[in-house]
DNA sequence: CTGATAAGCCGAACCGGTTAAGTTACGACG
DNA sequence: CGTCGTAACTTAACCGGTTCGGCTTATCAG
């Protein structure tokens, strides 16, 4: 228990505990050798400011705050959050910000913790993940003051400030690879369709699949390997077959490989796969999936940048932050003949 | 911005600030009426305590801690803390109680990250989680009198309260599987033998093994996919070869399945995998993969219910949350004969 | 030598709660 | 009828910082 506090300094320094505090945070209103004596008298005791009470005063917590609205058990299946939120800690740790993570299983609950935080004065911003088509959060946020990042395309932001990454250039990217290796019917898997992504997404598919002359449709699932799994096998049905199928998660393409493989076809002489969200899972199947990867981590350090430009007073801006790289592997190859 | 104080509670209820806290916090002080006019005031005006100010004064920060000592590239591919984290919160919710999450680089930061956290009043307690042999965390948690919970066996507490799941008898049912299917000779592709759940594995199969007369060696690897995929390659040159592989976590498995498939080796047919840390991983695959399950969810709700109890002044046990299940599935069958 | 100016520091209020100590009113009891 | 006890509040100190008005003192122009 350091119960060192200013006012100890104060008295070992022989000075007021104003005058400590303007010290230590390095404003004007002491010279710089009762600074220096400061410093060095806080150094020596280990002082560490308290966060409570600096709060109090200051009526900043130095805290963001980041809600999950997805089941525990959802969590579990995907690895994508675990980069993101290391990524975000990467940024605050610099500056000894901290993070409030939530997890709730609703946008209501998401909303009202929203609320919540404002009234406790605990988050001093907050990052919105998974933006939903015409997000209820989006008006709420802005009513409240809380500043935000939007993790998400500037089509779903309304204004808000947001960080993206371009899946219209991805989708395209993928389309453009599986059209120029000879595929004409191709298959997606894709996510729940209220997902602002997915949408987004969805918009790419038909526009690339038109523009390239694809006979091309989409099955949504809930993102899940279950449901990835039962739309691969209900994907594969259809006639004519499909000879290639693009998937919106990792999870969902591992399981479909593995739906592939039970049907005695071959990845890629029967059926080419890529995947969306590349990670470790991408690159330890039989054959390995081609998949678009982008840095999660990197990504989630950027949106905190950006949070933190907006708490410095930045105007509310786009930040595009990459497009997806196309990592093809073995499991694209040519349409089978016939 | 709710700027709702007791202060203006009292106004409006005609009494003063400390009888609207006392009314508040259900505590002696006030009469019934009194109470329940306050109660119904603030409910009116939707009066959300500030927690800087209730941290400052009560000495509590009505907080958690949880700190994750792996890089944000490990976090991506350990499915496993979602899950936990997810469980821990579920907990926290209804006690109004938050998480502080820190992602760090190793145990040292890990450590002094719990003395700024005291220093800084800024956690009730702590969830010690991925023990080690001799963790040097104990001592230092114990001398900074930090309440904690260690998710882990109690031969790796130290007396510390800690929440465990018995892995020995886990590991005996996962040897008596492939002994009573007739394997002879088995290998274990383990995690890094500096983590006490490995450590303790380790001894758990060492002495199964002996027991059951199993030829049985172990293959430590970091717990990635890339190793788990190398070890599964040099274990299967081992001669003889063995006919059953044990997996310390699920992506291993799935890392090792496809090697054993790229060697055009047949699951079960040459080779019965089995996997720990069930997933959707696990039955994704085909075959499927035979694991030993646990609810990751509900020990991190449990564990969090402990800690709890800690502070309530419990006193320091051990509880043992569960066992491991075994799911047998398509990836465990009999050696092939000769 | 005087008066203006500003740097440097002090003291105190304040943030929004909690809580120990003090006050008042009322009923019971010797 | 006086005294004492107690329920019901009020007051004020306190938690550990921040911040602002004002007081000293040194500096310098006039």
């Amino acid at each position: 228990m350091s119960r060192v506090t200013i006012k100890e300094i104060a008295r070992r320094c022989g000075v007021s505990p104003g005058a400590v505090s303007y010290a230590l945070n390095n404003r004007p209103g002491v010279s710089e050798a009762t600074r220096a004596r400061v410093l060095r008298v806080a150094a020596e005791m280990e002082w560490v400011p308290n966060r409570a009470a600096r709060q109090l005063s200051a009526a900043r917590s130095e805290t963001f705050g980041l809600i999950l609205a997805r089941s525990a058990q959802t969590l579990v299946e995907e690895p994508y959050f675990m980069g993101f939120v290391g990524g975000v800690e990467s940024v605050l740790a610099q500056q000894s910000y901290a993070l409030a993570l939530q997890v709730v299983a609703n946008l209501g609950e998401e909303i009202a913790t929203y609320r919540k935080w404002v009234a406790e004065g605990r988050v001093d911003g907050v990052i919105v993940v998974d933006p939903r088509v015409s997000d209820p959060r989006i008006p709420v946020l802005r009513k409240l003051g809380l500043p935000a990042v939007l993790v998400g395309d500037p089509a779903l932001a309304d204004r808000m400030p947001c960080v993206w990454i371009d899946s219209t250039a991805a989708m395209d990217a993928a389309l453009d690879h599986v059209a120029s290796l000879g595929h004409r019917v191709i298959a997606r898997v894709a996510g729940p369709p209220e997902f602002g992504d997915v949408w987004i997404r969805d918009q790419a598919y038909d526009a690339a699949a038109q523009c390239l002359g694809l006979t091309a449709w989409t099955q949504h699932t809930d993102y899940s390997a279950v449901h990835g799994a039962d739309a691969t096998r209900e994907v594969l049905e259809v006639v004519p077959r499909p000879t290639a199928i693009l998937y919106d998660n990792d999870l969902m393409a591992v399981a479909g490989l593995a739906v592939v493989q039970a049907l005695d076809l071959h990845v890629p002489d029967d059926v080419t796969l890529v995947a969306w969200d590349d990670s470790p899972l991408c690159r330890i199947t039989h054959p390995r999936l081609t998949a678009l990867s982008n840095n999660v981590v990197g990504y989630g350090a950027e949106v905190t940048r950006r949070l933190l430009d907006v708490l410095a007073g930045a105007t509310p801006q786009a930040h595009l932050y990459a497009t997806p790289t196309l990592r093809i592997r073995g499991s694209s190859g040519p349409p089978p003949r016939g």
